[in-house]
DNA sequence: AGAATAGGCAAGCATCCACTTGCCTGTCAA
DNA sequence: TTGACAGGCAAGTGGATGCTTGCCTATTCT
């Protein structure tokens, strides 16, 4: 029916990886960022060196699961989050009811 | 300062496997299993042959990441389902914009 | 006490996955 | 048109992870 929902297995193995979660932060705040952009933020402010291949598979990852739609523009790919899928993850398991809210004890 | 969040790595790692997400299902359907229970609920209802040992490891997979709490009966491990991690997920990544709703196309 | 039941610990294995490296395609500017 | 820039494809590698197997501990029932 929907075109992100491939299968939850695909969403969850997303994400799983420490710096896909972190691309996808990256996307929160800024949208719409190249391929190159994401390498040099991921760098400069999260300390993280990697290859431009590595990010770009992340990036093919992350679309896989639908939790990101990218659109040619040019020579340039622009990337932008989804966290429409995210939903399904409350959907799933309805809300236990732990009692450990107030009671700091 | 809570118990279930060590860090959100475990978290998603935890979920990253279907066997453990099923086992999750299981719990959010009868709640207090024990280990032979699930290893026996999981091979009739969801055709999943499987070591006792594996689930085990499954458990305390998911027990590491807070999304199951266990508390011992006699010689009997009562496990049951804690959804409270799930919601650092939707807190952490704004809800998006997407306009897919309607237009089907 | 002794057998049966519920569960735990640890090593071994096979697969998966993140990352790299090398090379290729497509788009834009001078 | 040629070089620079943005991105893609594919093979190879090291480490993480799911599962098994074998043995051990603790609790309950007869």
């Amino acid at each position: 029916m929907l075109a992100y929902s491939r299968c939850m297995a695909d969403l969850f193995k997303a994400l799983a990886d420490s710096t896909r979660r972190i691309i996808m932060d990256e996307l929160a705040q800024r949208d719409g960022q190249t391929l190159f952009e994401i390498c040099g933020r991921l760098a400069m402010i999260h300390e993280l060196a990697m290859s431009r291949q590595a990010v770009s598979q992340h990036l093919a990852v992350l679309e896989e699961a639908g939790l990101v739609i990218s659109r040619r523009e040019g020579r340039y790919k622009l990337h932008h989050l989804d966290t429409a899928p995210l939903r399904e993850i409350a959907e799933r398991w309805p809300q236990t009811h732990t009692n450990d809210q107030g009671t700091n004890q």
